[in-house]
DNA sequence: CCGCTTCATTGCGTTATCGCAAATACTGAA
DNA sequence: TTCAGTATTTGCGATAACGCAATGAAGCGG
């Protein structure tokens, strides 16, 4: 078994103000982990024997409902947890999580968490602070979805995935990993058809460059008025 | 000051698991106080001075969006802990806390939190669990309102409703407190004319009983069954 | 390099839901 | 008891968004 070096958990906001010993004590315990794309990291309902870290890659959460629509929760970048159904009070966890292109994973026993969080209350802090932050932006998500139109909600999920995962380019800000129409869909509670004509509209218009699983936003500025409502709805 | 009795809170999840002496320790910085109907508790973007738990009534929690539109992000029954911001790390109340009848609340210093959890790790355990819970709450209802039509986001509100609220009568369960058609199209993100609408069809289906600020849902099992889309949509 | 699969585009008809407006009903206070 | 203020109902027209279906483009595996 290769030692995991400290330098990987460093700096993370997860471990954020624990000592160099505490990391290494919580590292002997993780078993880092390569996850291919499109596989999940975890299925929903499954029992939650893990938690972990994503280190490299892109993960998306979906919920899957009873009769078989899809709805993505979130995606996460490197550095942030995914899977802590324990800091929930949850033995299953309650969304799965799928690699959108090949992942890297920290992985520790789920039973860990609880002996983490008591021996080392700041590692607890921070991933309470990460649920809590994580409370604020689904409510966020509910109001827009009660008060606002599909171009708009469209309009914020694209400025959401570019300041999360915007990549700056000739063009403009790509979002940096394999994203369809379908997924975009997925995120507002539309379907892929109005999300392409939203798409073919705003390209027109200069905001937006897109392509097959690709998009690139050109003019942040006039997408945000846009996605605020003060604007150009011709 | 009149002295406050432990066996107020004796028994509520959020002090679940702490001592007598625990208990006396908290209660002694506690300040109880009456909030009459139609006002706030707190403000949504105010300094988030206190953090409370209700001891009677019932609390909306309400978001305003910037161009005035409101949205209930839930309802407070008596023994729920409400404002805890600290809890998620903000300094400001991210929501409104308005009195849907008169209520008494017991309030706390907002610094208090974080020390109460330190010196108390259960009640820091129980107010995460309960951010937790209310993760999940929020994250079915992300799920709800993109895959559900307003038919079914309705019905599931009310019996959401009627399972925290409902009061036995003789025609069926009473949700247990005034309630208006707009405010159950502002939980559900649609009109007060569609959820009229949709009362009055299912009064005449004999599911439900309406009036003025009031509901009672007669045939919960059938209400449920359109909630969960499997049936009699005609 | 070819064929297959997946993804995206777009026209067109349908429909759920909204928004307005007018009428009606209920409640509490004077 | 009456009046004023709110809440509710309901008809009707408008429309945002859906859903289908057909076509076209792009990438991948052999």
């Amino acid at each position: 078994m290769n030692k995991l070096d400290r330098s990987l958990i460093v700096g993370l906001p997860a471990f954020e103000g624990l000592t160099a010993e505490t990391l290494d004590v919580v590292l002997a315990s993780a078993r880092s982990q390569r996850i291919e794309k499109d596989t999940a990291v975890f299925e929903q309902d499954a029992e939650a024997n893990s938690f972990f870290i994503l280190l490299d890659g892109r993960v998306r959460v979906v919920k899957l409902t009873p009769d078989g629509q899809q709805v993505i929760v979130r995606y996460i970048v490197p550095g942030e947890l995914l899977g802590i159904a324990q800091a929930i009070g949850r033995s299953t966890y309650p969304a799965s999580a799928i690699a959108v292109t090949d992942c890297v994973v920290l992985a520790w026993p789920g039973k860990l968490w609880a002996e983490f969080a008591t021996a080392h209350p700041g590692f607890g802090m921070n991933t309470y602070k990460t649920v809590g932050t994580r409370l604020q932006d689904v409510q966020t998500q509910v109001v827009e979805m009660a008060t606002e139109q599909v171009e708009r909600r469209v309009a914020h999920a694209l400025l959401r995935l570019v300041q999360q995962s915007g990549r700056k380019t000739d063009e403009g800000l790509l979002i940096d990993f394999p994203i369809s129409r379908q997924d975009i869909a997925e995120m507002t509670g539309t379907t892929l058809h109005t999300v392409s004509r939203l798409l073919s509209a705003w390209e027109e218009k200069g905001l937006v460059i897109s392509g097959r699983q690709q998009v690139t936003v050109t003019q942040p500025h006039r997408l945000m008025l846009l996605a605020e409502g003060r604007v150009e709805r011709d």
